[in-house]
RNA sequence: GGUCUCGUGGUAAAAAGGUUAAUACAUCGCCCUUUCACGGCGGAGUUGCGGGUUCGAUUCCCGCCGAGAUCACCA
């Protein structure tokens, strides 16, 4: 066949070749690496793509290399209207923003766009007449399947029969005369890989997490352009990755099984391919089955990492958090180097393990603590007033205008060598402080340590006639240790230890109740900082209260 | 069903043939602190199973089992 002619008749008007592209965007003139994310706009960005970016974002930022964003937008049925900006958003909420490409409402930054594969249909037509040209590429004129529940059942359908998914093309064979033909008879056709593989042979490849790896060589004719003149994934990783001067591709392993097809395909172009590093998927725990899935935006609510924003997890944490599932190694130079800019921390590609691992809350929050516990109070409470505002209205009209008060209260015990770690996310300050606010304070007093009502009322009112918010500290405690030897309980902790059963308890009994009185909490910050901040007016009427509460009780 | 990937305590994970298998989170206990924390110390708990190679295997080989991914005109 003549493939020539073959070319002009299935792309009439491309007169572009890509001879033509490769002087458009040379080859780029620098040293470092370039990687990309290039997530599809489905109205989120998923934790497993910011895991990915962060990967992206260290091996170029080491070496003085290019992260670019780039929008792989080629199913129209799937778009959605501000996904790319959502996208943009959550890059440069996680601090893990590219210096090049596509970035939303703003415009993009670079040579080598567009950005959006949208608006490089030509391109990849060039290209794929190219292939044409070369015999490597054919129309195909066959039905094509709808939606995903037909080909599932499809599948089904081939295995129930065959034992196999049928691989190569039917309309590979097609001469040029049926092919005239059908295109005169109006009939859509797509564009397929001739693919030239035999899956008996394998070939080497070095993944960078992966390592050496055989990998079997392509047989199936994929698509390279559809029948609406777009192009799916394959062809288009291909042209842009290569035309955008991509050095390392990082995607998800997802990807790693349909490697060869885009190998075949660069192969086929005489083009070089770039290194690849197939990283892990992030699962969870499934309840309902009881194994280990990777996290779905269907099931997940964490899949989307609005999710963190609206917990109210410093965007640091999750950073830290998915780096340390990246380089186990991260948590211990994090402990040697507690401010030291992420950036510093050596990252290696090659420190990736490649099995799946398990997104766990728990470890999360504990990172979150740390991060949490570095930041000065003011700071904080800034970021838990302008959290509050978009996901906590109610707290928010009351912490709005007491930015002061806010600070004083996560200064307690915070900026120094050792401090407190009780908040993981913003949105448990309202229940970890909100005996702080008359507004949210709701006692209940459930436990008072087990001491009986006239201990507790007994404690209290002495309490009350003591207490002096004048007082420093040291007196302030001499004056709880006197209410011990009177009510039954132990001044001194070490006596205490050595006989316990002689007495109802100890100071950190009695201290615990008036704690409990205070704020209804068993755990607080210290006592004496709350009380000051609060003042003695209010301390003594939540004695009182507290008092009163406990004879009802009868 | 085919192909591929991966199996170290509950979770993450170090140890790339060599004392008693690190470490962090979680859990339990003790200590420190005049209270709550923070912190310190310690306990329990792991190399999926079966073979093979080797003086010696978490590490190399084979088989099994298990888990994950993939087999679209989706990315």
């Amino acid at each position: 066949m003549n493939f020539d002619k073959l070319a002009d008749l299935l792309f009439p008007n491309i007169t572009k070749n890509i001879e033509d592209y490769m002087q458009i965007y040379p080859r780029r003139n620098i040293t470092g690496e370039v990687t990309r994310l290039a997530p599809s706009p489905t109205g989120f960005l998923h934790i497993g793509s910011l895991y990915g970016a962060i990967i992206d974002y260290f091996c170029a930022k080491k070496s003085n290399g290019v992260f670019y964003l780039r929008l792989e937008d080629t199913d129209d049925k799937r778009e959605i209207a501000g996904a790319g900006q959502i996208a943009y958003d959550m890059l440069k909420y996680y601090n893990v923003l590219p210096n090049e490409g596509y970035r939303g409402e703003l415009s993009p930054i670079g040579e080598y766009g567009p950005y959006i594969q949208s608006k490089r249909k030509e391109i990849y037509q060039a290209f794929c007449k190219e292939l044409v040209k070369k015999g490597r590429a054919f129309p195909c004129f066959c039905e094509k399947s709808e939606n995903k529940e037909d080909i599932l059942q499809r599948r089904e359908q081939q295995l129930e029969e065959s034992g196999i998914i049928a691989e190569r093309d039917v309309c590979r064979t097609l001469t040029y005369e049926q092919i005239e033909k059908n295109i005169k008879d109006g009939k859509p056709y797509a564009i397929r890989l001739l693919s030239m593989g035999d899956a008996d042979k394998t070939f080497e490849f070095n993944d960078l997490i992966k390592g050496k790896r055989q990998v079997r060589q392509n047989i199936k004719d994929v698509v390279l352009l559809k029948s609406n003149g777009m192009t799916p994934y394959p062809l288009a990783h291909v042209v842009d990755d290569y035309l955008m001067g991509t050095t390392i591709v990082v995607r998800g392993e997802e990807w790693y099984p349909s490697l060869s097809q885009h190998l075949e395909i660069f192969n086929a172009l005489s083009l070089k391919p770039m290194k690849y590093a197939h990283t892990p998927n992030i699962c969870k725990y499934d309840e309902a089955s009881g194994t280990k899935r990777k996290i779905s935006k269907r099931k997940d609510p964490e899949a989307d990492v609005r999710y963190f924003i609206e917990k109210g997890y410093m965007p640091e944490a999750i950073v830290e958090y998915l780096i340390n599932l990246l380089n186990s190694d991260f948590e211990q130079w994090r402990v040697n180097n507690p401010h030291k800019d992420v950036l510093e921390f050596p990252f290696s590609i090659k420190k990736i393990g490649s099995n799946n691992p398990m997104f766990d809350m728990v470890k999360l929050h504990d990172v979150s603590k740390n991060v949490v516990a570095r930041v000065p109070a003011n700071l904080l409470a800034d970021s838990i007033i302008n959290w509050a505002k978009n996901y906590n209205p109610k707290l928010y009209t009351i912490i709005a205008n007491k930015k002061d008060y806010l600070t004083e209260i996560l200064r307690i015990d915070r900026e120094n060598k050792k401090p407190r770690k009780d908040l993981g996310s913003y949105d448990e300050f309202e229940s970890l402080f909100s005996y702080m606010f008359d507004e949210l304070y709701v006692p209940i007093s459930k436990s008072f340590l087990g001491a009986d009502k006239n201990t507790i009322k007994n404690i209290l009112s002495q309490y009350i006639k003591l207490y002096n918010e004048g007082d420093d500290k040291q007196t302030w405690f001499d004056k709880i240790k006197s209410l011990c030897e009177p009510n039954g309980y132990c001044a001194d902790m070490k006596t205490y230890r050595e006989n316990p059963s002689a007495y109802k308890g100890s100071v950190a009994d009695v201290s615990g109740i008036i704690r409990i009185a205070i704020t209804d909490r068993e755990n607080t910050p210290d006592l004496y900082f709350i009380s000051k901040i609060l003042g003695q007016d209010k301390v003594i009427s939540r004695l009182k209260d507290t008092i009163n509460r406990v004879e009802q009780k009868s």
